[in-house]
Formats: structure tokens, sequence, C-alpha cells
DNA sequence: CTGTTAGCGCTTTCAC
DNA sequence: GTGAAAGCGCTAACAG
């Protein structure tokens, strides 16, 4: 088997819980001492035991996330925005591809701190909402009462883009987004184009409501390039659902040999950097990417500590100006 | 605090070990007591606090998974594919995304069964090899001896394409992969092309090696399109190093209007079942995606249960023919 | 069959 | 400062 603190403790000729606290470098072990165990200890090649360790102090430094299945480029930047963060508390993101439930179940049984849920895909979450007995923070939409949720307000971000074209002077928009699947997150967007669009006296067409297959990179760029290609009815701006069809929808541009802003005005979902890295610059709305990490990350380590959060944690979307948008000429 | 083992045996009127003996389903209970104990165990809300179960069995009945940062539809299928076995042998999966060497320190950390590393991006665990109490597997390439490796012998498979179309007749032949990376796992296809083009008589000229910047659907799309646009030059038969370029390619041969396979011979790396559900059916090498999965799982229930394994496990790819190819026209 | 007794490896009082 | 003792929640001999 392997080392154990004893072990240790034999070989230093002092007692075990010594050993214990010069390991945890406590104030009441002499520096000599606490030098010769630390010697002693690597010598032989010590490893603490966590599970030991976690069950007397009821803390295992792990956050679990239930990941959604398809990848999107918003999402794992985000994901991976929370793991640099929980890291510098020193904390350990680990990941589940299961389902909903036995995502959470298995987090339950190695006891994790926290458990993050991106139910991004079907919205199964909301309507199962397993019991958890360790603390879970659900990153979605707000309108159910069970566990705490970090809402980035999709609806009021495409709100945002639709009252900028606007007010540049726009009326024939079109937004292309996923709206294939039963996802709530994805339906937010259309209903918040919708909804505004009628508030400003215009009626949203079929074609100005273009429904790609999922947000993929490819899927932007062939639905763009059918929305484009009819040039008498060709739209003066888009708004793109995410990322990922933007840069399909910008691939689509290129090849029309279509100007922007002159001939299109684009405005995409996801306030992320890589949105400014584009061909063009692009204009986005949405929460920026650093501010969900900040937010989650903070309340993940708040549940960590067994503190009580608010149950809606409603983030504001914020629009954000780059070249890719300008009055209607 | 929640509710012990101990709790129960009170509130139930027998000792605690009854109450373990019960949990576990032991035959050394009557079966009366047991129901009663159960009874009780749920109308308290007693769940099994599992590291203290494991600090004394040694078993977390937990996989992790180190995952590389790129998502390609064979790995996400191969994950996929090991997790579900994993759940039929009650272990749960577990993945990082930290880098190969914090990956492993913090599975280590909270000592899972086995590590499973897939360092399919920049090879760098080759080179550092961290240390590692629990067991590991390595999917990747034998030529180390640091862990046991299960190596699907990537080259002879391209190697077994470049063969089959040999003799079919082709001879102006093109690959398109990445290689632009330092993934050894993609230079091994490259080197088994060149390998064996040459080992025909065949030099391999530039315009012959296409080069992806990675393995998507729409670098495939556009390489494709470069290499199939200039029709004097045009190959009479195509290697793809994987089923996402090879979506991409296809995408390109159906906007030219090219005819498969009477035009343009079409293989593909990665042998999995998608692969005969694309618009046509298409020849692909590798090792069946089942059977590497079936192998990896079998190699980490072994680890997991300590036992040895085979230092290499070396899987050999296979040839199946769908109708992509035919003999030169 | 059931209960008693030891630990698993570690942290944390509390004496010395 | 250091060590002895208790206990985290559970499993696994060992008695009865």
């Amino acid at each position: 088997m392997s080392v154990t603190i004893k072990d240790v403790a034999k070989q230093a000729g002092v007692s075990f819980s010594t050993v214990s606290k010069a390991l945890r470098n406590s104030p009441l072990v002499t520096e000599k001492t606490k030098k010769k165990i630390l010697n002693v200890a690597k010598e032989m090649g010590y490893q603490p035991n966590n599970l030991a360790r976690s069950l007397v102090s009821k803390k295992m430094w792990t956050i679990g996330v239930v990941w959604p299945s398809v990848e999107r480029v918003t999402l794992s930047a985000l994901i991976t925005q929370i793991n640099i963060r929980l890291e510098k508390y020193s904390y350990t993101t680990l990941l589940s591809i299961n389902k909903v439930e036995s995502a959470i179940e298995a987090f339950n049984r190695i006891q994790v701190d926290a458990i993050l849920v991106f139910d991004d895909l079907e919205g199964t979450f909301i309507n199962t909402a397993p019991i958890s007995n360790v603390p879970l923070l659900y990153y979605g939409i707000s309108d159910h009462q069970i566990y705490p949720t970090v809402d980035a307000n999709r609806g009021k971000a495409i709100s945002l883009a639709v009252e900028h074209l606007i007010h540049l002077g726009h009326e024939h928009i079109t937004y292309i987004g996923d709206v294939s699947t039963k996802d709530p997150l994805q339906e937010q967007k259309v209903e918040g184009f919708i909804k505004t669009m009628n508030s400003f006296g215009i009626t949203v067409k079929d074609h100005m409501l273009i429904r790609t297959n999922n947000m993929d990179l490819y899927s932007g760029y062939s639905s763009a390039k059918k929305a484009l290609l009819n040039e008498s009815e060709r739209p003066t701006a888009v708004i793109c659902g995410s990322y990922d069809i933007t840069r399909g929808l910008l691939r689509a541009v290129n090849e029309l040999n279509i100007n922007i802003p002159d001939e299109l005005s684009i405005i995409s979902y996801d306030h992320i950097p890589q949105m400014a890295e584009l061909n063009i610059p692009v204009t986005a709305v949405g929460v920026p990417l650093m501010t969900i990490a900040d937010y989650i990350t903070k309340q993940l380590l708040l549940l960590s500590e067994k503190k009580e959060i608010p149950n809606v944690i409603s983030l504001d979307p914020e629009l954000i100006i780059r070249s890719s948008t300008s009055n209607k000429r």
C-alpha cells in the first residue's frame, strides 16, 4: 500500500499528528521539525489521501459541470474561463457528458462541492429537476423555481440588437438562428426578435426568420447564402443567433462580394472577444463572456462554502458597436 | 449534518453494522430486517457517504478522462461509447479539460480508479509523461515506453487506403488532412500516405498533399474545393484524414457536380457507422470505433482492478468498402 | 443472523 | 511545540 502519515511519523521520529500539522503548514510546529518532516515525506514519496482528508474536512475542492452534448465555441470558451477562475481558488473542474440526471447523481456520489448545469440543449433539466444534496447552479432561463439560476437574458439581448438596427434606419431585418430544436434558450432569442420588431410596427414575415439546423458554422454559411442570394429580397441588416452562425454568414458574404456595412449590416448574439477578431469586427449583443464567467464562478464559490445565494442572478446584456453596422444607405 | 448509517441504526433499533449489511444487500441479514432497515433509511432520507465507503474499499467507481481541447466527431463518439460501456460496469466517466499534467493531478487527488489520456493534440503527454499513482491508459501512438498504450495504427490504415486505390487503378491520389499542427497522430497518417505511395513508385507531389487548418467540416470543404476546381489537375481519388473532412469534401463535390465514384473515388480514415450514412456511403479505413471502445474499456476495467495489462495494445485497422470507390475509368 | 470491534488516513481538540 | 485521543462514515472480520 502507499505510504501514509503514520509511516512518515515513524521514520521522522515524531507523532503522526505532528506530521499532519507540518503537512498543513501549521504554525504550531517548529520550522526545524517541519523541515525535517517535509524532507522525510518527500523521500518516502508520501502522497496525501484526499478521500480521508475530505472525509473529515467535508471538502473536495472540486466542481462538477454537467456538459451538454453539442459543442459550441461560446460554451467551451465559457467553461474554459470558469475553469481558469476556479483554479485560482484551488478548485478543480470536472465535466460529465452523461444525461443531466445521471451526471448529477455521479457528482453527488463523488461529493463535489458544487454542480453547474448547462442544460443548453433540450431544457430537460427544468422539467425533471433532479434532487441533489450538493448545491447546484443552473445556467439558463430563470422561469423555474427550483435551483438558483444565472440568466443571461437572451431575449433582451436580441431586443437590443433590433433597436440598434431600427435606430440606424433598417426595417428589412432578418434573424438567422437555430429555431429547429425545442431549446428554450434559442426560442427566447426568437421571441425577443419578433416582439421587438412588432413593437416597432414591423411584422416578421417568413423570410425574415431563417432556421438553421444547428448552431454550427456550416449551417450558418448555407442558410446565409440562401438568404442573401436573392438580391431584390435581400435584407439590409441581419441578426445572427450565435458566433458560429456569424462566421458562416461572413463566409457567404465574402463569396457573394457583399460590402459590410454598406450593403448589409450585421449584428450578432454572443458578446465574446473573438467577435472583434473576425474579418470585419462584428457589432454584438449579449452579456460579456467574462462577466458571465465571473458571476458563475462567484456563485459557485459561494455555494461551495455552503452559503446562501439569490435564486436568480439576472445579467444585463450589452450592445457593443463595431464596424459591421451602419446607417441604412 | 446529513443522516448517517448510525442514525438509521438507532431509528430502526438495530446495530449500525447490520444497517451497513442491509444497505449492501448482504445475505447475512433476514429479509424482514432488511426491509425494515431499507424503509427507515428511505424515510430518513439516508444518502450513503461514498468518500467513507471508498476510504475503506479503495474504490471510487470512477474513471477520469483527459480530454483534448478540440472536439472532433470521432473522438466524442468514442468517449460516448466508452462511457456507455463503463456505465454497464457501474463506473462513472468524468472528463477534465485541463492540461494533461494538471488533469492527471486532479484525478489523482480525487482518487479515480483509472485514467484515460487522449493526448490527441500536441503530443505533450509523450514528452512530459507526468507521474500518476492511479493506473493510466494512453490512447495514441505506442512509440514511448511509459504507460500502456492503445494504438490504432493510423499509418497502417492509410496504407490500406492507398493500396485499395492503387489496386483499383488510381495513381493520381490526393490526401487531404490536417498536417499543420505538430500532432503526431496526424503526422503518422501523412507518413503512411507518402511511404505507401512511394512503395508503389509514385512520388507525392505538392498538390497531392493538402493541408487543412484543422479537422473540421469547413476546412475540409474549402480545401477540397480548391483541390477539385482545376479540372485538368484533378485527382482521380482522394483520401480524407477524418470523417469531418470527408463531410466537407462531399459538400464541395456536390456543389461542383462531380460524380462519385465515376469521376472521383473517395476513401476516408475513421471507421465509424456515420460514414455509411452520408449522401454517398463512403469507403473507410481504420479500426472500427466499437472495437476501439471495446478494447479501451476492457483495459480500463482491468487497470481499475489493479491488474497488469500489456504495455502496447495494437489494433488492426480494417478496410470497409462502400460505394464511394471504384475502378479508375 | 446480529452486534461488537477494529480500522481506512486524516484533522482537530485537548492535555502535557 | 508536541503527542494522545477522538472521530469523520463506512466496511469487514470476529464473536455471539
